[in-house]
DNA sequence: AAAAATTTTTAGATTTACCTAAAAATTTAA
DNA sequence: TTAAATTTTTAGGTAAATCTAAAAATTTTT
């Protein structure tokens, strides 16, 4: 059993070679607001456990019981997530921290028994896939909506920026999961994209045309 | 703000105090499976910080304060109960280790939310009253199985008793929260107690029917 | 390929919540 | 009302997770 700081150092882990192979100290101790010589400490004591390897001076990699704990921990923060906008109607920028506190809590009953509450869900509030309780996730196809081209449509399925300020933004804008977009066109002079919902056309920058992930129903 | 392990020894000593005016190291620390000089210890901080009032040898009471967190975390833990066996069907006996986690996270809205999501319940699963978000109690008007007369008949709507096996044994007999029950018979012999429930007749122990909680309507 | 800059680790402390063993205070019993 | 038993506290220590400051290793720059 691990302790709440083991579990969010290997979930940083996690999350962080999810973009470079080798994870580096400092990187940990920016994401977990800490020092770079606790990390050193910790990743010591994760390696004499087991959970990680780790040669000195050259950054961590999970072993396959450190990426299992990691994975379990992401599955759990996900389906609170689900449980705290699907039952409790927090807005989607408002349920990470909780979430954060909530993805600790150890009973395996608790997590089966709320995942079959939800009915099996299979993204979070913001379209990131849940592991089931295997560890498995289910197979996404998304595309950066800014790499659409013009006439291209599809459903907004997910995003890739989780601050409050982003999720407000596109709250705002009407830009929520499971919405249908159309590409009408891309504006040489900087990038932005116009965009046709449903309802109305609106226009978007680039910075936030990034982070929005679609589901593709086809090219045009 | 307290430590989940602040919060424990209040809540701890909270529900001691239920019991006796004057609570004491040894009790708590037996309640808490840990050592009195431990207890001495957290009991100086606690007394530090205007939580408990504290003369040494004599033992603690809760301040206004300490009374405060103490009401609240016991909100929680039972509102967290009621989620447990409602929504995701967990048995009355199987909750108690689970909504001790639970009730340590911190967020006020999601137990506003929860309160509501539940419909603002008045008793947890074993008809325990859960306090407003004002810390008050609804009043309730219980009466020892052991006390009632033959004839008297009632409502099952609480246990003094939370262990597992005793919760177990009632779910047996059929002796749940909600049942309606009459005194059939009292068995000079032993004590044990005749009741005559909607569909059939059982015999309790007096051990039993101490522990069992009735809301009477009217003798007879 | 040195020098400079950056990253990482080590060494030595601190805080929290524990512990054991022994001393002190209180309560109970003779 | 002493003596015995019990309860509580003190003193001194430990383990987990942190910190700062300085040393060591690595990487980047010139």
């Amino acid at each position: 059993m691990q302790s709440y700081t083991e579990e969010n150092y290997l979930k940083t882990i996690y999350h962080l070679a999810e973009k470079t192979t080798n994870v580096q100290t400092n990187a940990i101790a920016e994401q977990m607001q800490t020092k770079p010589a606790s990390v050193t400490d910790m990743i010591k004591k994760l390696a004499e456990k087991g959970l990680v390897d780790y040669i000195k001076y050259q950054g961590v990699t999970l072993t396959e019981a450190g990426k299992n704990t990691a994975v379990d921990i992401v599955r759990k923060h996900r389906l609170w997530e689900v449980f705290l906008v699907n039952k409790l109607n927090f807005k989607w920028d408002e349920v990470h921290d909780v979430a954060e506190e909530l993805e600790h809590i150890k009973s395996i009953e608790l997590i089966e028994r709320l995942d079959e509450f939800l009915g099996f869900p299979k993204a979070d509030p913001h379209g990131d896939p849940i592991p089931d309780k295997n560890g498995r996730f289910a197979k996404t196809q998304f595309i950066k909506l800014i790499e659409l081209k013009i006439g291209d449509s599809g459903t907004i399925t997910g995003v890739s920026q989780h601050s409050s300020a982003f999720l407000k933004h596109l709250e705002k804008l009407g830009l929520t999961l499971g919405k249908q977009i159309q590409i009408s066109d891309i504006t040489d002079f900087d990038g932005s994209v116009e965009i046709k919902l449903s309802d109305k056309q609106i226009n978007i920058s680039r910075e936030v045309a990034k982070h929005i992930l679609i589901s593709s129903n086809g090219k045009n």
